[in-house]
DNA sequence: TATTGTTATACTCTATAACTATA
DNA sequence: TATAGTTATAGAGTATAACAATA
């Protein structure tokens, strides 16, 4: 007789999706995408300005090309980004002087501002999408999910 | 003195975003992404159209929309990809006789010879983003990312 | 009146290629 | 020659609103 056992549950018609990890990681990262995104309104910020706004305040002077690689945003697609923080106020862009192809970005205080504010609303997302969830649990996914970022192909 | 605890490692530049499940859920959703992409190439299919096959498999005669409520699909957005998979011969659409509003889905031997060999290659795909993981911690990992799941908003 | 599917549309994210300016 | 940033562009995913046919 068999003891207490772990069956993949087959959910209600996903088929040969059921036991998928890769099926359930992209279903569980857009709730939490759609619950993020409506957790921010009226803020006009995305999670990767948020993501490049956090990095940006833990990285005085930083290079638009060393937050992309960090965040896995490519250079070509940095830049709107830059630009959009930049004219919103949040960020300068100044020209590195130690390399004058670059330019190191600094938060300025609207930005860290906004970034606090946007944190705060972040914890209550979290809770929220975490409910029922122990210290234990929470601990245990990020550690899985690191574990997987790590397969990730570098950035160009 | 503290005995063995979970820190919550500070990673490389990630700053505030470090803790969070949320963007950790969304790098390992673009990883597992990336590398299922490249593990289909040839195939012309794609996560979404996989999925619909799959979940057509499942369930012969099944309509259109309940697929997409199924899979978090918009109706909106599921007439342009039944129409790529009746085009390319993987499935059959047909007018539901007990409501001519709805069709009918019906999987084809093409469709099916198509996803049998996805469902291969993404076997192969799955075990190389999980190398290392023991089948508890998988087991776990589906568990926990089925929680979140259910908080998903429901599909209009 | 509600639901199934459709069309049209728009925004975000992601990706590639070709360019410039510096190193 | 390699790297930092830029421009242009294209594909895919996701969202809303308005419509026709049927229930």
């Amino acid at each position: 007789m068999p003891s207490v056992q772990l069956m993949s549950k087959e959910q209600h018609g996903l088929g040969a999706l059921g036991p998928l990890v890769g099926y359930h990681l992209r279903r569980a990262s857009g709730a939490f995408a759609a619950d993020f995104a409506a957790a921010m309104e009226g803020t006009e910020m995305r999670q990767v300005l948020i993501g490049i706004l956090a990095v940006v305040s833990g990285s005085a002077g930083i290079n638009q090309g060393t937050v992309g690689r960090i965040l896995g945003i490519k250079r070509a697609n940095m830049v709107s980004l830059i630009n959009e923080l930049v004219e919103r106020g949040l960020i300068t862009r100044d020209v590195d002087p130690s390399d004058r192809r670059a330019f190191a970005l600094n938060i300025t205080a609207a930005g860290s501002a906004m970034l606090g504010e946007c944190l705060s609303r972040i914890e209550r997302h979290e809770r929220n999408m975490l409910a029922g969830f122990t210290q234990l649990e929470k601990a245990t996914l990020l550690d899985l999910l690191g574990r997987i970022e790590g397969r990730e192909a570098p950035i160009a």
